[in-house]
DNA sequence: GTCTATAAAGAGATAGAC
DNA sequence: GTCTATCTCTTTATAGAC
């Protein structure tokens, strides 16, 4: 039984230190060895856990866009039941909320580097389609859907094809800001402010909401 | 003569090659092998050219960078002429033009693989700040100076901050979409249409008309 | 300038002892 | 379950023949 649970915990500890050297160099860039030193874990036990560096890399994607996915699905399940006491239709701002709100929430949960899980998601975002496992795809997909509808019935002056194309430049704004935002800071030289999150989070969602109603 | 002549060929080929594969799969994940071998090159070949992998690297970004760098400077300087004929601030939708328009014109001239190229530059902006050589951070760094200007001139309204991150978000749209505006095609099983660059553009300019002025 | 051959380092994966 | 040792493959880089 000890020897179960230390097992878990080489699990996660490699997990998280994967996800952190993935969220900061890319997925190929990465080495098993690097992993193992820093999770202080055996090259082989990769290996044994997960069956590959391949398998590693679909178990943390899945390990951590999952909780964001869910989240995701029930705020905007929650702004359902708000809209439908009124007229049923979800204002643009709430839809927004909780299609970018989760990676904020997920970061505050997890005791983890909240930049480095910001540049992770990102990745992640940008990567969509080419290599993710198939359940991430899936999830994404059915997110996709959810959200382009609730969008279409706030905004039903925009063609479909339109809000595709608008709702794919949204996407853009959050995978840019959540890899490079920081980066900002350094080029600007601090001139752009240093925003918390919150902040960063609100101003997207301005920037969004005029980008999709223009 | 002769060989120097297949020199420069040989030269333009491998990094014609190289430009291919990083837009597929990014810099780190393309082997030298994968390049020479689609270039019909000898590996040793870009040892001696270029000086070794990373050498190689910062030659195509700068051969490939520099002329859409250039024309966006260029645009930028007519419409401020334009702009000078009456009261010498540059419509927004100018500005964006002027920065955007560069990739379709360096993608229609050159003969290569527009999709690509589109993804290649969309990889740069993306890396931008990271390992981007010296010159073309430098050529970046005065070109974001002087596109805020014009757009802090039209936009009085929005604070330097404000305008920074918006800009930010700008090029993630543009980012975003050079690298994975395909994808969005692949994903919606073509229920997005099937624009052209001219129409995904213009699609483009008015998004990031309606953030800029939010 | 170009090519072959090879060096040197590092990758992922696995067998077998514990 | 974990670790050492090792295999095999691939990478970049370079020396030296042509």
């Amino acid at each position: 039984m000890s020897k179960i649970r230390n097992s878990e915990e080489t699990k996660e500890r490699i997990l998280c230190a994967a996800q952190s050297l993935f969220a900061q160099r890319g997925f190929e860039a990465v080495s098993l060895r690097e992993i193992t030193a820093e999770a202080e874990a055996n090259v082989a036990a990769v290996n044994y856990h997960f069956g590959g560096k391949d398998a590693l890399i679909d178990a943390v994607i899945v390990r951590h866009m999952m909780p964001v996915m869910t989240e995701r699905m029930k705020l905007l399940a929650v702004a359902q039941q708000r809209a439908d006491e009124s007229d049923g239709v979800i204002p643009v701002v709430e839809t927004l909320d909780a299609f970018m709100r989760p990676f904020l929430m997920v970061m505050n949960e997890s005791g983890e580097n909240k930049a480095l899980f910001a540049k992770f998601c990102g990745r992640i975002m940008s990567d969509v389609g080419s290599n993710l496992p198939a359940e991430a795809v899936e999830q994404f997909s059915i997110m996709v859907q959810k959200f382009t509808q609730a969008l279409s019935q706030a905004l039903p002056h925009v063609g479909q094809q339109e809000l595709m194309w608008r709702l794919h430049f949204s996407f853009g704004v959050m995978a840019h800001t959540l890899m490079h935002g920081e980066r900002l800071v350094e080029v600007t030289k601090g001139a752009c402010g240093e925003p918390d999150f919150e902040t960063t989070l609100k101003r997207m969602i301005d920037y969004c909401i005029g980008g999709l109603e223009a």
